[in-house]
DNA sequence: CCCGGTTTTTACGCCTTCTTGACGCCCCTG
DNA sequence: CAGGGGCGTCAAGAAGGCGTAAAAACCGGG
């Protein structure tokens, strides 16, 4: 699990990406200020920092000192000022990235991996594993005992939508409306029929699942 | 069945919008302008608001303002403008999350599904515990020291009205209106064959129960 | 237009769960 | 002490859910 911290002084932006990064499988730590941040990134482990440069208690680049002086987490800077000195400036102070507002929630995420990526540490682990197979959330990988596993679109995101609720009871409705839509929200059988493909391909003994559970009457559950 | 709540100025648009996800299950709301939005979001029991940012009456800021000002139902905007400041502000304002057109349907469904799981997956509830057993009831789980205990659907919903009110007395037709329907309402029968399984299950000594007790005449209660 | 892969249907046997009935206990009341 | 109502226990039949396999429909790319 990879853990964030993001810095902006917009509750609403905080808010925004807190939600759309935790749906990524982020842990984010959220900080209103420069000095919140310093505090933050020495109570938390953080594995990745997003900073806006525009902060009201100090400036953006203070920042990047403070963090550098101890630590060398990757910072990934936001920027409203297009093409300005402030760039430069920020990765001369020790940044790794920018971004540019507006930016796209994608083109955040992209740079969140490659940033977590060059930062080695495989810390990066929107991995969910169990003895049996293991599942790449970030790059839509199952693999089996090593050996890749081929999923087609429904079977992964039946799959997906479990393996994100590790231990939850997922009721059949929720499953349905989310993968096929609210419409399909009565059609149970068609979960019956992806949750015994998944099983092959995923359980050791499809007959006697230990990893998909089902909740008769009530739901599927993923154990890992 | 999700109501959605579409404010656009286009008519082939809107119209387009409604029939398509009306297709897909959701129940659609629509609104030309920002003032029939804003009525619209009070008379009506709102899931998801989707949001065209040009309107003819007023700027599509002030209806989030409006929307934010007493609801925080998910608003996702919807942006002609590609990479325009109009994003940052909307989210600024409260949105949740954007699509930019021209926009698949594809996309703005999964939109819609994330938005109202999203709403839907409220705070994480509290464990209730005691001694004997602990009920988990976000992920639907009840486990007797150490070991997982299952549940049938019907058992569930009389052990978790029952938990929900700790400590407080529930009356017989309380819980049979509210786990088998008003009709059931006098099927007191039914209460002590299942009241007699869930001690079987979770209490130590199932003909003396400490936890799940029995108000002669009144009801039943559950104490920790 | 055909082909391969994917999704949706269909069919069927097994198993869990719900419902229902029978019975005995306890306590209260007459 | 007898009777009755409320409760707990047990068991069995009915109903519906579940798993599996395989065929049919669908879809996108060559």
């Amino acid at each position: 699990m990879t853990t964030v911290l993001i810095v902006d002084d917009e509750p609403q932006i905080l808010r925004a990406l807190q939600i759309n990064l935790h749906a990524h499988g982020y842990t984010v730590v959220p900080a209103p200020n420069g000095t919140a941040a310093l505090l933050a990134a020495q109570t938390h482990a953080i594995d990745v920092v997003v900073l806006d440069l525009g902060l009201p208690d100090m400036d953006g680049l203070e920042v990047i000192a403070g963090l550098r002086g101890w630590t060398e987490v990757p910072i990934i800077v936001l920027t409203a000022r297009h093409g300005s000195l402030d760039v430069v400036e920020a990765l001369d102070a020790g940044a790794d990235d920018y971004v540019t507002k507006p930016f796209g929630l994608d083109e955040l995420l992209a740079r969140l991996r490659a940033a977590s990526r060059r930062a080695g540490a495989q810390a990066a682990e929107p991995l969910v594993e169990t003895p049996e197979f293991t599942v790449d959330l970030a790059n839509k990988r199952v693999t089996r005992r090593g050996e890749a596993v081929r999923m087609t679109p429904t079977e992964w995101n039946v799959l997906e939508l479990l393996v994100r609720n590790p231990g939850r009871l997922v009721s059949q409705q929720q499953i349905l409306s989310e993968v096929w839509g609210p419409a399909y929200a009565k059609e149970t059988h068609y979960l019956r029929v992806y949750m015994a493909q998944l099983r092959r391909k995923l359980e050791a003994d499809p007959g006697n699942p230990v990893h998909l559970l089902t909740e008769a009457g009530m739901g599927y559950r993923f154990s890992p």
